[in-house]
DNA sequence: CGGCAT
DNA sequence: CGTAT
DNA sequence: GCCG
């Protein structure tokens, strides 16, 4: 393994405690896009907190911009000083301060063209070496909520099953990211992502934002294999511990070849990859890159959209003849017909871009487990001792989200027939769920359960909470992203590690599952190849025991 | 050169 | 092809 | 784009 790691790692635990601080530290609030509403709230927060607020962006040591874009940013200030400071959104305000330390500028980036620069402009306490104190005191843990939490027992399921012992625990400064101890269970250069420890935040972050602009032109051009490379070549390096310094360091790292060790290499010593930011400051790649952002709009379809002469959400809403939906009037939502006409795309582009804004906008978690405890409160009235647990990003530790999803099951077979649908039927009739974007039904309605295949249930939504909740913007509910998914109670368990994520983690968990067991392996369950049986498991770590796996933390699967 | 998650 | 992880 |  990595035998040169020793220069890298520079001493993390001397700055934390003295540093780990918000007081004196200086920050200028961009106020452009901010309404003075909010900008009053975040100045009352840092003040609160002990940072000091500085007129110019010069005088700052971390800038709080809601400007995204690279253009728009440039109207307000110098790119020149951008580039020297850690830009990052006021969510890093607010979180910061609630925690009273600053949290890893990295997750809060404002301006992905400037990430990398953030991540390495970030105050010491600020970068990813931090993270694993960060992380450990800041989260709710309790990412299940079980029946027997809410309801006395009888509970029909065994034990581990619906034990909240499986709730996530949080990045522990012990576990956290001392792969030092942990190299005897995981090998850092395993060719497969979920035999490591892959964090949110890494050690080389701004190499990994590079990166991620070279995949994501890849994905936008349309080279599946190659941004297959990528993702790997990133999975790999966020597995790595240290601080990147030298060429030779990840020459042991898998999936680091000719190419991408040039790109390396190049990093190193400049500090960016030259063919990333040749994509990132080009018109075509920025263009299919918003494009590419509205739900139902990919890499295809945004290239012949490009062609016509498109360039941004604007250009979209005049094309499709939509504006802005500013007073959160409900969406007419689709029909099951509309999706198999056809229609899918069209109207659900349209639907998409009147709430385009609402759904761009990042969900923190506080509202991640509001939006769940309310869905689960109405799924209670459809039916009653249901269990879920919310996946997705939210579970793997990100502090915001760009959605929600939720995975349910019920103990009894055959009571869960259907309650997808009756589900968002319910929300519906309460006006939570606008939008249905897609509904899976039954396949095989008559057969029997001796296979699994046909009772997985999923309803992709535009949700907004009541309005008697807390959680507003401005006396506006925003829509979100729901998913809403239903696992039968055998197979609840690859479902919920499958929602769980990350993409590689998912793809080098199936691929391994195969390799190694000779089974498939998918959210609707694990079955051999050999004979098609189905293999049970009845927690989480029983479906990593089983597949031969080491037990790896929801918030250490983060391999994208 | 084939394989790359489902 | 676009979506989900 | 990388690997066996």
């Amino acid at each position: 393994m990595n035998s040169d790691d020793d220069e890298s790692m520079d001493s993390p635990e001397t700055s934390s405690s003295t540093t780990n601080s918000l007081k004196g530290i200086k920050i200028f609030i961009l106020q452009a896009k901010i309404n003075p509403e909010v900008m009053g709230a975040l100045m009352d927060d840092a003040e609160g907190a002990g940072i000091k607020l500085v007129g110019r962006p010069e005088d700052a040591e971390i800038i709080v911009t809601e400007i995204r874009m690279r253009k728009r940013l440039e109207r307000h200030m110098d790119w020149e000083v951008a580039k020297t400071k850690p830009l990052v959104t006021s969510a890093w305000l607010t979180s910061s301060a609630k925690a009273g330390y600053p949290f890893p500028c990295g997750e809060f980036a404002a301006v992905k063209d400037l990430a990398g620069e953030t991540i390495r402009n970030c105050p010491d306490s600020t970068t990813c070496k931090g993270c694993a104190k960060c992380f450990s005191n800041s989260r709710s843990s309790s990412m299940q909520l079980t029946p027997d939490a809410l309801s006395p027992p009888p509970n029909p399921l065994s034990p581990p099953t619906f034990s909240p012992a499986t709730g996530v625990t949080l990045v522990s400064d012990s576990l956290a990211w001392d792969l030092e101890r942990a190299k005897d269970k995981f090998d850092n250069s395993s060719r497969y992502a979920c035999t490591r420890l892959c964090p949110l935040v890494c050690p080389n972050q701004g190499l990994v934002e590079e990166l991620r602009v070279m995949k994501q032109a890849r994905e936008l051009e349309g080279e599946p294999r190659s941004v297959l490379a990528y993702s790997r070549a990133i999975a790999a390096i966020k597995s790595f511990p240290h601080r990147i310094t030298s060429e030779r360091q990840v020459t042991d790292l898998p999936y680091i070849g000719t190419k991408i060790g040039t790109m390396v290499a190049d990093y190193i010593r400049t500090g960016h990859i030259p063919e990333a930011q040749a994509f990132s400051t080009s018109i075509r790649f920025r263009a299919l890159k918003e494009l590419t952002s509205v739900h139902g709009i990919g890499p295809l379809t945004a290239r012949r959209l490009y062609d016509l002469g498109l360039r941004n959400i604007t250009d979209l809403r005049n094309y499709y003849g939509v504006n802005p939906d500013n007073d959160s009037q409900d969406i007419e939502s689709l029909t099951p017909d509309d999706i198999q006409d056809g229609k899918e795309s069209e109207v659900g582009i349209k639907a998409v871009l009147r709430v385009y804004d609402d759904i761009t906008t990042l969900i923190p978690r506080a509202e991640v487990e509001e939006i769940a405890r309310c869905v689960y409160a109405e799924l209670c009235v459809v039916q009653k001792g249901c269990a879920y647990t919310i996946t997705g990003g939210y579970r793997r530790g990100k502090l915001m989200s760009n959605d929600v999803d939720i995975v349910f099951t019920h103990p009894t077979p055959m009571v869960d027939r259907g309650l997808c649908k009756k589900l968002v039927e319910r929300l519906r009739s309460r006006r939570m769920v606008s939008h249905v974007m897609h509904l899976s039904s039954f396949r095989a309605p008559s057969a029997l359960r001796k296979s699994q295949w046909d009772t997985l249930e999923k309803a992709l939504t535009v949700f907004r909470l009541p309005p008697e909740t807390k959680f507003y913007d401005g006396g506006k509910r925003i829509h979100r992203r729901v998913d809403l998914i239903f696992a039968p109670v055998e197979v609840y368990w690859c479902a919920v590690i499958g929602w769980t994520g990350s993409t590689m983690f998912e793809r080098d968990l199936r691929q391994w599952t195969k390799d190694k067991r000779g089974w498939k392996f998918d959210s609707t369950g694990i079955v051999k190849l050999s004979n098609s049986e189905p293999v049970l498991a009845t927690s989480e770590r029983h479906v990593f025991e089983l597949c031969g796996l080491e037990w790896i933390d929801p918030t250490m699967r983060n391999a994208d």
